[in-house]
DNA sequence: CCGGCTAATATGTCTAGACATAATTCAAGT
DNA sequence: ACTTGAATTATGTCTAGACATATTAGCCGG
């Protein structure tokens, strides 16, 4: 039986949880592994690629490769169209849009944009059902730049599908918070205004410049989940 | 100049972009790509490799090469000790160990771990400062069966870096809600109960079975934050 | 028309060898 | 002592060719 690059990935990785190798240690080269366990030194490349990008080992040029002494842990959030998400759930999934308008952006907005104070910005509200009861208020900020002219009609499509499938978005981030409801949260969604939500306000860029800022109130007791 | 596959990658993800190759479509095979760029087959594999783990094309044997179409983004989360954490922050760490018993396991403790009902467990909760303010309050049920003997003291290191640096975790999940404060919370935190808390829930599992469940309640305004 | 076998094909992986690049060590030269 | 530069070394990447594997298309017999 030949080994191959995943099984010499686990087999260095077996070696470091058992302290064979233990945090900051240095390992031997890919030359010794290559020869130890009988392949060639791209194979043994491979898998300790693969560890690096897990976190779990660092590699320099000519120091050697090392066992991570704090290893970080990285959990990847894989982010769905809404859509899909509440289908994923086995509910049925239905959307609102409660209001589109154009107006100057709020100095907030366009500073978490880098866009220019009072930019003509599309201002979409839309609610996200789940089996018929609130799921997500999302609140959008867009910039026009990026629309086709005539503009996609967001009752028919959610804006967070539109994006998704005709902007190419190149950058961007996501913080989550817990924040209690607004009034307008509560009173849409139908909860106590001050009920905690989970809050994930996403700001994305793409070629041509800042894209959209968006924020999803979820509906009281959603989990975010991720593995790692 | 000669193109490496860092190079190619761009190339490829920029046609994908410019909606040369749209959503959905079948993409030129690796001898051909490997032909235009003037590189070997190995090379375009790399490229196309690095973008299908970021999802950004799908790749199936004999059916070629797709570009997603409704690309899922993913995120990165990278989860630090919490002293780093804090210390990242440009804030002044120290913690307070406020609870350290041996407890037979809560139901649903003991369900979301896997171990049997009323198993003894080490309960430890640990107040995290940042700037000598709470920053974290951590509820955690550790399983006693992963401790050394004698066990490590967590007055001194807290059990969040312990554990990271002296137990391998295998897998693992993370959860992020957004709670009210518990009384508890609340009086230890020095917030209102009921102020809507950022509350991270993590189980792990070791190599030899379930390691621990924590449960982080962050201050009010706590963000967390990924990219992609 | 359908089920199953076979051949074709695109990706997945491996090898052996080569050169590139970064980082460290160590020896000069000032 | 301090700086500069060259040799060394481990990882990073590339090539050309090979075989492995999954999947599909098409053929063929019932």
């Amino acid at each position: 039986m030949t080994l191959g690059w995943e099984e010499i990935r686990a087999e260095v990785l077996r070696r470091i949880r058992v302290r064979d190798w233990p945090p900051g240690a240095l390992i031997p080269g890919e030359e010794a592994l290559a020869e130890e366990f009988g392949v060639a030194r791209a194979t043994v490349n491979r898998a300790l690629t693969a560890l690096a990008e897990a976190g779990v080992i660092e590699r320099k040029k000519r120091a050697g490769t090392r066992v991570a002494a704090l290893p970080v842990r990285r959990a990847r959030l894989e982010i769905p169209v809404i859509r899909l998400d509440v289908l994923g759930r086995g509910l049925a999934y239905d959307f609102r849009l409660m209001a589109d308008r154009q107006v100057p952006a709020p100095v907030p907005v366009a500073a978490r944009l880098g866009l220019p104070e009072g930019q003509p910005m599309r201002y979409l509200e839309t609610l996200h059902l789940a089996g018929g009861l609130p799921f997500v208020l999302e609140t959008r900020w867009l910039n026009p730049a990026v629309l086709p002219d005539p503009p996609p009609d967001f009752a028919a499509v959610s804006a967070n599908e539109w994006l998704v499938t005709h902007v190419s978005l190149v950058s961007g981030d996501i913080a989550f918070t817990a924040e209690p409801a607004t009034p307008r949260e509560a009173e849409v969604m139908g909860v106590a205004p001050g009920t905690p939500l989970l809050v994930a306000e996403r700001t994305t860029q793409g070629m041509a410049g800042p894209v959209t800022l968006v924020r999803l109130a979820h509906a009281p007791g959603h989990r975010v989940v991720m593995t790692f």
